[in-house]
DNA sequence: AGAGGATACAGTGTATACACTGGAATGCAA
DNA sequence: TTGCATTCCAGTGTATACACTGTATCCTCT
């Protein structure tokens, strides 16, 4: 009476969208940069089709976006964008908060501290990678599938645009004590506290990461691509 | 310098997913139901290539879910997973709320006032699209894009099992009656009175769902597929 | 008649092949 | 040298074809 299915081959498919997904919440694919299906079929040894799927998963997920001519680059968000989900990560993280405390059970508790511990002194790209985790870890406590699943999708788009930060300012040292702080609301089950904290935790990392935005895109902020090209063809001209 | 892009024929893809989205959230693709790719290639008039992506870009949605068997089938709630999602809803739009009164100009208001005015006298099924749409509307005019999709797609995962709820209580009538108070408060500038009242038809209306859920759903509870399939089993034998 | 195994079928995953497009390079004329 | 038309190519969208698997059917044997 019920239908059946089967799959073909090594169905290795839910790894291609995995694979573009680190690679951009990591950095290692540029916002705007190109994604070529040729090119990613071929590096990831497969046909076209399954990485046609990825990217078009990928785009639900707001990470990629496709041109109107059909091509598909890494989303590229403006600054006003970042801002807005940095805003839209504290409210979730801040809702969920109450129900971490309810559910953490002391094993989650002491788990989250081992982890917050290990990353006390670490270089900034792999803290970032435990950072991710960190909060993941923290969001599948409050036992709320798809807020979790929506705040991490938030947290993968920021991502690109957050390590800059943490590479430049002094963000990691101010993160990693607000975690602690966290996991000491957590353990003294305060609710409201470690809410406080979330909000907070955000709203300072999203205000460093704006004023360095903006420091950095100053100069380049209308006629950017023009001027540095008028500069590149003086330069040939004057040889 | 900058690579170059073209497409074949018609791409009518995202009609593809356009129409299987809109048959999700108005019901007429029922939770559970199986997606064969082949029947809805031939029904769309395509292969299935363009059905699987927009498969899978609804998978990533959240609105289509890939049984490990490989097939597709219209995501099923549980009702946890729908109180959940109201929550997130309330959360959502109430944090909209102070934006949306302070970007909305007069000829915003007026629109939107007109647009519930003609939601007063209507059939629970039109009446559920018109309610969608002035919903999508007022998100819009908070200028957050991120937030108001996120917010979207919540609206649309929980749509079919709202409409339930319309067609059988007084619903209709009283969430008539609140959005008119949110015109109001609209008018009136007053973006607390619109989160309040925003928080309370979301939650007022989650109530009432679980209420007629609950109720319908009690005799099915635990065993439910399996009582179930043990009744047919029983109606096939005993023939 | 009932249990056990071969076979057909439905359905999926993927690769290959073809059609089409827009920009870049090229060649030609002025 | 410059302006323009033509050709070439990178890249995409889609269709068809094939490989594979779980389920259901049917046939056989006891």
């Amino acid at each position: 009476m019920e239908s059946s299915t089967a799959n073909g081959r090594p169905a290795q498919r839910p790894a291609i969208a995995e694979v573009l997904r680190e690679g951009i919440r990591q950095g290692m694919l540029a916002p705007g940069q190109p994604l070529i299906q040729a090119s990613i079929a071929e590096a990831m040894g497969v046909s076209r089709i399954p990485v046609r799927e990825a990217l078009h998963a990928l785009a639900a997920e707001g990470l990629v976006t496709f041109g109107e001519d059909g091509g598909a680059r890494v989303t590229a968000l403006a600054p006003e964008e970042v801002d807005e989900l940095w805003t839209l990560r504290a409210l979730l993280e801040s809702h969920m908060a109450p129900a971490i405390v309810r559910t953490a059970t002391p094993v989650d508790v002491a788990a989250l501290r081992e982890l917050v511990v290990a990353m006390d002194d670490l270089d900034a790209t792999t803290w970032s990678d435990r950072n991710f985790t960190f909060h993941q870890e923290l969001h599948r406590l409050a036992d709320m599938p798809h807020v979790a699943d929506a705040t991490g999708r938030v947290l993968t788009m920021i991502e690109p645009y957050s390590r800059v930060a943490v590479t430049v300012l002094q963000e990691q040292s101010e993160a990693q004590a607000e975690h602690h702080q966290m996991i000491d609301a957590l353990a003294a089950d305060d609710g409201d506290e470690l809410a406080r904290l979330l909000l907070h935790h955000s709203h300072r990392a999203r205000k460093a990461l704006l004023a360095y935005a903006a420091q950095r895109e100053k100069p380049a902020d209308r006629h950017a691509v023009a001027t540095e090209a008028a500069r590149s063809l003086a330069d040939h001209l004057g040889a």
